[in-house]
DNA sequence: TAGTATGCTACTGTATACAATAGAATGCAG
DNA sequence: CTGCATTCTATTGTATACAGTAGCATACTA
């Protein structure tokens, strides 16, 4: 059903991966990191639940020893937790999760647009950013013209694209690799947990490419204060969409059968 | 000499890492991991040397295997890159490293004060805010009256756990764990790589103890955007004093001997 | 003497062996 | 039938074996 946008979100999750730690390019231990986190993904492996390396590793059909290596990376990017009492467990983001997430994009978000609106800005950088909120508009005008009230898969992952590289350029526009790898972990995270079931509506599409468009005005034009302020409600908007994607969610599982923890 | 400032690192460093990960009190990974790190606090791992892991096991008595994991979360925590071309090596601050390091810092810290201001804060934490604080003030006093001009290393270990203490619960009265677990990771990097030489003078213990209080009222009387703004000031003072540190060294580094790459 | 080939050495990546253990299953007593 | 002790099993932590490799040194050639 998603699968292109579980895709999607592999091919930008091992990217980042490798572009922060290894080039590691080998078998066995990229298969095993890639396999596992695949597991996680597609909800083979239920959060909250337990796995091990052992099984693992049969499964995967390597040995203990690259699966574990995988298990500690995974744990070390928090899909997993490393159980105190020995078995790793599937990270289960709560409700509190999601918040704690967003404000930490938020704080690190509004400090980068701060910075970058401080600065001189390259103008095709600047383009770029023009370029990926114009996206979000044709989006919009697509969705207008389809008849539809919210957009198809295919069109999800171009917004999804579209909307991580926008917030990715102005990250990186504002020249720290530390904050620009750690926002997007965190993106990742949240992604990889709250799957978007629904395509996007048009008032939210409308919101979003608006506060794009704000964000970008507010640069270009060296206001610092109204950049982050726009960047903060932005994010705060994406939060609000997030919890209540969540509780929709959470209701749904508890009405539908016997909870997870049986 | 400086061993006292150290240990109370690597006590730090332990502190936070068995909380945030794992209860791991068994011998042989806790070994390793802690064994190399105190070879890295020591500078005993030269910064941009080699390690590696074949090596290190027989020089700590374990087997390979869970030094390949104490490099792995080394590497994870930033004190060493694991290299493309195989082989780990210690990391190295660059001054721009200090300098995205410290952002990061602000970035959070900043976020994470404005929040707290906005807040009902729990009386509890603000004596103890207040409490730090005054032991800054204190230090200064004690300073004054020995006549010397800079601290001492017992003083030294005294002012760090004090300062360490009013950020660290300043942060988590946010309430935001990820941020804390961040801001903690990020300040123990800095502080291991850029040991103070020099016990503080008295300009700078009185701007500190300064600046500490200005942000402790601004909080209480729920001031976000003064409390903001104070901290951010704060934080750039320490930038800027770690990165006269770092010059200061650096000039005499280059001075004393053939420079570290042979 | 310089440049290239070749072999050596010290490593890494991976698999596997072995001991210890935690939790489940089983059995035993009441 | 229930509560406790005991064994069993799956799985971990750790060590080690084995194969491949990168980089160096040595030797060989022009």
């Amino acid at each position: 059903m998603s699968t292109g946008l579980k895709g999607f979100i592999l091919k930008a999750m091992s990217r980042k991966t490798d572009s922060s730690q290894r080039s590691d390019s080998s078998s066995s231990r990229q298969k095993a990191y890639l396999g596992i986190q695949r597991m996680i993904v597609s909800g083979e492996l239920q959060s909250g639940g337990m796995v091990s390396e052992y099984s693992l590793a049969k499964k995967l059909g390597v040995s203990r020893t690259p699966v574990r290596e995988a298990l500690g990376r995974l744990a070390a990017e928090g899909l997993l937790e490393q159980n105190p009492n020995r078995r790793p467990v599937v990270a289960m983001l709560t409700r509190q999760d999601i918040i704690e997430l967003y404000e930490l994009r938020e704080a690190l978000e509004v400090y980068a647009v701060g910075k970058t609106a401080r600065q001189t800005t390259g103008p095709a950088d600047l383009t770029r950013l023009q370029s990926l909120t114009d996206s979000i508009g044709v989006l919009r005008e697509e969705l207008d013209r389809s008849g539809k009230s919210t957009l198809g898969h295919e069109q999800m992952q171009r917004f999804v694209a579209h909307d991580l590289g926008f917030h990715t350029l102005l990250i990186r526009m504002a020249a720290n690799t530390r904050i620009l790898k750690i926002v997007n972990e965190t993106r990742l995270l949240i992604r990889i947990f709250a799957i978007h079931r629904q395509g996007h509506g048009k008032l939210l599409l409308e919101k979003i490419h608006r506060q794009h468009g704000e964000v970008l005005r507010a640069v270009v034009n060296h206001e610092p204060a109204r950049a982050m302020r726009q960047i903060s409600e932005h994010i705060q908007t994406s939060l609000q969409e997030r919890l209540e994607e969540y509780d929709h969610w959470e209701v749904e599982r508890s009405l539908s059968e016997g909870s997870p923890f049986p």
